[in-house]
DNA sequence: CGTGCCCTTGAGTACAATCAACGTTCGTGG
DNA sequence: CCACGAACGTTGATTGTACTCAAGGGCACG
């Protein structure tokens, strides 16, 4: 059930079978979610924090006047607010992108695991240090990259971490997010985006249709978009 | 020494003396640097996390056409790579702004805090979240905030961070940065800050000359750059 | 088979970038 | 003490990328 998230663990670091059942023993309850479903609110008082099984989920934030920034979107095996463990309240809204299967996982749990296994404390936190790294890297993306550079970037990103969980291949995957959305990530307009990912069809690059990327060129698209995929931290190492 | 930096935890949580001594032992040795200088390199192997102790600091990517992204601030108390603890190399660059003063604390120490102070352990997790909440509020700014908003967002939160330590107050503070400096926080061109500036000082919000943030109006600031400082998480709780 | 959502395209606009020149400040050395 | 130079700041003119507004098309679903 939430062997997307251990395979996402093993990607990065050696994982026990102790720490493995420990991960699994403390899930408390599994739930559907329907899409477009803000799940978790700024301010909100957590005592669990949410582990997407299935489906994509994003943090946001926006403005008075409407406009949204989607600050990271969450694929297969991702806690989506394992920070709230130590935060105890987000400054940001969680919603869901398509329909959702999700494990809770009550902090006490957590508090039970990091006390008794402080390799995998240390994994977690480790986690959440990647979340930073990706929020880093799109801070990169919205200050100097281009658009086109933009969207390139993210389906660059999309592709290893989704491949990570075996959801993704050399050639494309699936993502089932609308333009307006892609539009929310990349700080554009959805016309703009439109008009983008145009460009980069009509360059042979990637086509995006159908809630589907097709990758045509994953090396030129890496080029664009100066794509490192470092930042993901994907190498087996004693964390 | 470490003062500023113990200000920085005492605003957020309570702190046993304990505590505080084994944060005070963890300091290895302290050094100074120029500005302008590159710290910590980009996959460079760590053994110690940096305290910042007095001067300005940032992290940075850049891209390959030499434009450059700056993802946080650091300020007096700052750990500016508390995250290398769990990363052991960072996924990007860290240098001084100003003439900087720092303490360097060798992992090992922090492996021991972590493993003898649990709620310490969780303090420090926590501090990395904040660093994440910050890139957070950045990637709105940087993806939907006008270039005005941008600026008074900024000089709204370094003059809180700024307020834990005692080096600000409701009418500024020093900031020693220059306007291409801002430009590469922000997201902008130097000759666009500087126009940016010319408005808020025109409209009596707030000035920027010779290093020091003058602030005009606070008030009217934070309601243009719709700051909340919520997500600095600025509240004494049980972590 | 209509209705609504999403995608696409065009025309006009605006915000920020670029290019360029000039002003100011400050440190340094004659 | 003043002259010079470099770095930083300021301003104007022009360009360009992305936004806005608007209309039409495709597709899925009831």
């Amino acid at each position: 059930m939430i062997d997307r998230h251990i395979a996402k663990l093993r990607a990065r670091d050696e994982l026990s079978s102790q720490e493995e059942d420990a991960i699994r023993a403390a899930v408390a309850e599994v739930r559907i979610y329907e899409p477009d479903l803000t799940v978790i609110r700024r301010a909100e008082q957590l005592t669990h924090s949410t582990l997407l099984l299935d489906g994509f989920m994003c943090r946001y934030k926006d403005l008075s006047d409407g406009q949204r920034q989607i600050s990271e979107l969450h694929v297969s095996g991702d806690f989506v607010d394992l920070h709230s463990f130590t935060l105890k309240y987000l400054d940001h809204d969680i919603m869901t992108l398509t329909p959702c299967r999700v494990a809770l996982v009550p902090h006490e749990k957590l508090q039970e695991i990091t006390e008794q296994h402080p390799h995998l404390a240390r994994l977690y936190w480790f986690l959440t240090n990647i979340d930073a790294a990706v929020h880093r890297e799109w801070e990169l993306s919205l200050g100097r990259r281009s658009a086109v550079a933009r969207i390139a970037h993210l389906f660059c990103e999309l592709q290893v971490r989704l491949c990570i969980v075996g959801m993704a291949d050399d050639r494309g995957f699936e993502l089932p997010l609308t333009q307006a959305e892609l539009a929310e990530c990349s700080g554009l307009t959805a016309v703009h985006v439109n008009r983008s990912l145009k460009a980069l069809r009509e360059d042979g690059l990637v086509e995006f249709r159908r809630s589907r990327v097709e990758l045509r060129s994953l090396e030129k698209l890496r080029m664009l978009a100066e794509f490192d995929p470092m930042y993901l931290y994907v190498d087996r190492r004693r964390r």
